[in-house]
DNA sequence: AAATTATTGTCTCAATTTGTGACAATGACA
DNA sequence: TGTCATTGTCACAAATTGAGACAATAATTT
């Protein structure tokens, strides 16, 4: 019986959806000192692609990214931003479309709209990386970090969103406070600065960071984290509730 | 003759264009001091709108806009970017759109694509007031110069889609070397300086900014500029050609 | 021809911010 | 007790920015 439903899959079908529009989104975590972003392998093809969706018809267009991102992170609340939006022809790759599908079981006739020129909107997603587990294959797909930097080969333009993305969050990185949505509640001064040393691409100075940081005056000091190291022991810190403000280093 | 082909009016086919897609435009000019916006108003209505149109289908999403701000500016080189992309489902008003069309001697059935639901993506465009002809209605509009700050009410979300470009504006504001493409070639100080202002929103402090601006060695000086004034006369420059650097205020 | 007026280009000094290194204070472990 | 790596802070130098002063200068007026 279970076999029978899984065979029986269901594609997006164009009634309940936008044609020609769709998402994708590019899903921040930091992982050992490491930014990574969530990539989709398809079963017996090989490909890796951002995931995305498509728009339902009376559905807001957040609402839609928003829902598709909460489904394969499984977080309920989720820092979004939408980055840009790709519009060649040439995105179009309908073979490979096609060639996921097929090696899904799906028969896919010439001309269904799925495998038809797409916009897509892309977006990109701050998370904190212990929060989501690494459960998650949805429907036909498994999911799993990758280092940016180390990322394998994705489909179509996939790779030039993930620049864009970087290229935007690093532009956004004092407005958005990057921090408290990579980070957990808690985090050490260094930690904080690992994650705008990776972002920004470049070795920031401790003293500096630290002074700047500090006099700024959003953050909260808690007790200190003892690890085991043979060293002095960090404060913990946490963002005050309030500071939506500027961060900038 | 010409009357019988102007009452023959071709409304933009479905089998062109990609349905629930479309683009706005803001474009900006700056004159007299003041950052203005084109906007159309639709005959025998009273609405007012940005630039906006359809993507075609085989066709660039940036080369539709570009062409389309093309068409009704009548410039062939445009400073165009892409800022952000427009979703929800409660900007669609078939009504406003119904009316336009019928004003304009159309007859629209019910359930035309063209009253349906529309995901816009929005672009601004930074161009040189005067090289601009204020000839230009195209088709069923007449189009004119509005200074920010001073806009009748708009269509739909427009309103916020110019808020919106202006957020952006300000935010690439160093990157994008507004001063560059608003201005003639030749320009003064006080004019770049008010170029800044008007983005900004905020006044500049004229010792500051000319150390700064001329710190970057990002311009030419040319010959004096004699209005008339009785007083000194200022400097012109012009940007060097291979000032894409950064200007950072 | 000299005084007037508004604006411009440049300089100076103070105030602020940032760069750079020094240094004592720790936790764990040998 | 001493070693080690790392942290929190401070102090001073260097660079940037704020704020005003001031002479230079096109016309116009006296």
């Amino acid at each position: 019986m279970r076999v029978a439903s899984m065979n029986k899959k269901i594609l997006p079908s164009l009634t309940d959806h936008l044609p020609h529009v769709a998402y994708d989104a590019v899903i921040f975590g930091f992982s050992g000192s490491q930014l990574k972003i969530l990539l989709l392998e398809y079963h017996n093809t090989g490909l890796f692609a951002l995931p995305g969706g498509f728009v339902s018809r009376g559905e807001d267009l957040d609402l839609s990214v928003s829902r598709g991102v909460q489904a394969r992170t499984g977080l309920d609340k989720l820092f979004l931003e939408q980055f840009y939006t790709f519009g060649d022809v040439g995105r179009a790759s309908p073979g490979h479309m096609k060639r996921i599908l097929e090696a899904n079981g799906y028969v896919v006739e010439q001309g269904h709209w799925l495998l038809d020129r797409f916009i897509s909107i892309a977006y990109y997603a701050l998370i904190n990386y212990d929060d989501v587990k690494p459960e998650p294959d949805s429907l036909s797909d498994s999911i799993n970090w990758y280092a940016v930097g180390e990322l394998p080969q994705l489909m179509m333009d996939h790779t030039k969103i993930v620049d864009v993305a970087l290229r935007s969050l690093r532009l956004h990185l004092d407005t958005h406070l990057a921090g408290r949505n990579l980070l957990p509640r808690k985090f050490t001064m260094r930690q904080l600065q690992q994650v705008y040393e990776v972002i920004l691409g470049e070795k920031l100075r401790r003293t500096t960071f630290q002074r700047k940081i500090l006099g700024l005056d959003i953050l909260e000091r808690h007790e200190k984290q003892f690890t085991g190291k043979p060293h002095k022991a960090p404060y913990l810190y946490s963002f005050k509730s309030h500071a939506t403000d500027y961060l900038s280093i």
